[in-house]
DNA sequence: CCTCAAACGGAGCCCGACTCATCTTCTGGG
DNA sequence: CCCAGAAGATGAGTCGGGCTCCGTTTGAGG
C-alpha cells in the first residue's frame, strides 16, 4: 500500500542530500562527522537532520546499509565467474580494500559487524548471507572447510577492517586475511 | 633516582582504589563506567581522579598495562611447557577467554589492539612481542608458517575479541581461532 | 489563490568528560 | 607533640556533542 501522500520533493532532496553529506563526512574521517556539521554540508538544520534519522546512528545504519548492497552484490558476481574458493578469497580481499575507502567508512564497517546493536541487523545478515553462499558452494565442491558461518567469519572480518591503524595497515590486512583464508581451505584437507 | 618526596600514603590507597574501582566498573559493562560512577566506586571526588589519570583513556590504559602483563606471563608459560605451536595454540585461546571475563574489558582489548592510539603502544608492543615469541619459536620447528609478525597476528585477534555479542559469541570466537590458527600451520606446509 | 499538513530551523536541554579555585590532610623538622 | 606548608582532595562549573521542541515556512491538492 503506497502512502496516500507520497513524500514532499523538497523532503526527498534533504533526505538525499543527508545521506550524501553523511557518507562524506564518513569518508574523510571522524573529526567531521557531527551531527551539526553533517547537516551543514547538507544545508539543513539538525532538526532536519532528525526529522529524517531517529538518531545519529540511525543515519550511519543507512548509509551503511547502501554499502552493504553493493558488496552483496559483489559476491554473486564473484561465484558466478569463478570457482567457489576463489569467489571467497576475492570477496574477503574486496571488504579488505573497502574498509581501505576511508577511515570513517573502516568504523562504521566494524560496528556493523562486530557490534551486535539490532540497528545493524538487517546489514549483517545480508552480509552473512553472502558470506555463506561462497563458503557452502566451497565446501559442496570439496575444497573448504565447513562449520564456519558467514557470520562468524564475517565478525573476524570486521575486526581485521577495523585495523585501518599507520601506515601499511592494508598489507597486514591482506596478509591476515590470507592466513584465515588458508585456515579455512586447511579444514577441508584435514576432514576434520 | 628515587624522588625525594615519595608520595603520600593517601595517595598511593586512592589511586590502587581508582584502578580496583576502574577494573571491577569495565567489568560490569559500559553502563557504569562513566569517570563520575568510576570515581564513586573508589570513594573519591572526580578530582581526585583526574589528579591521578590524565584523561579516562590514561585510567583504562593503565588498568589494561596490567592485564596485558598477565597476557604476556602467561605465553612464556605455555612456551615452557608445550611445543611451541601447541603453545601458540593456548596462547590464542587464552586470549579469547580474558576477553570472555566482561563486555567492558573485551571493549578494553579491543581498543588496545585495534587503535593505533599512542596511548597504547607500550602494552601493543609487549603483546607483539609475546606473540613474536610463540610464532619464531613455531617457525624455527618448522610448525608454523613464516613472515606473520606479531603485531599483524594480534590485531586479528583484536577483531576476534571484539565479538563479544549476543549469547553463544565466545564459541564462535574459539572457531575462528582455530581457523587462524589452522592458517598459521597450513603455510609451514605449504613452504608458501 | 488558499489551506493546512508536512517539513524546516535553530535555540536550548541533557549528559558525560574534564577544570580550577578552595579547602583538607599528611608528614618531616623543630 | 605541634606546626608549616606542600601534596592532595573536593565538587560546582565549563564545554562539547547528541538530541528535542515548538514556532515558522513551504509545497501541493482543491
Amino acid at each position: 500500500m503506497p502512502p496516500s501522500r507520497p513524500q514532499r520533493a523538497d523532503a526527498r532532496r534533504n533526505r538525499a542530500a543527508l545521506l550524501a553529506a553523511a557518507r562524506e563526512a564518513f569518508l574523510a574521517g571522524e573529526e567531521e562527522s557531527h551531527v551539526e556539521e553533517i547537516a551543514r554540508r547538507a544545508g539543513v538544520a539538525v532538526g532536519t537532520l532528525y526529522r529524517h534519522f531517529e538518531t545519529r546512528e540511525a543515519l550511519v545504519e543507512e548509509v551503511y546499509r547502501r554499502e552493504v548492497d553493493d558488496l552483496c552484490a559483489a559476491a554473486g558476481t564473484f561465484l558466478a565467474q569463478n570457482p567457489p574458493e576463489e569467489a571467497l578469497r576475492l570477496f574477503l580481499l574486496l571488504l579488505v580494500e573497502h574498509a581501505a575507502v576511508g577511515r570513517g567508512m573502516a568504523v562504521a564497517l566494524e560496528t556493523i559487524m562486530v557490534t551486535d546493536s539490532p540497528i545493524f541487523e538487517d546489514s549483517r545478515e545480508r552480509m552473512a548471507g553472502a558470506l555463506d553462499e561462497l563458503i557452502e558452494a566451497g565446501t559442496a565442491a570439496g575444497t573448504l572447510r565447513g562449520g564456519v558461518g558467514g557470520r562468524t567469519l564475517m565478525r573476524a572480518l570486521g575486526g581485521i577492517c577495523a585495523l585501518r591503524t599507520a601506515e601499511g595497515w592494508q598489507d597486514e590486512a591482506v596478509l591476515i586475511t590470507r592466513v584465515l583464508f588458508d585456515g579455512l581451505r586447511h579444514g577441508a584437507v584435514e576432514a576434520r
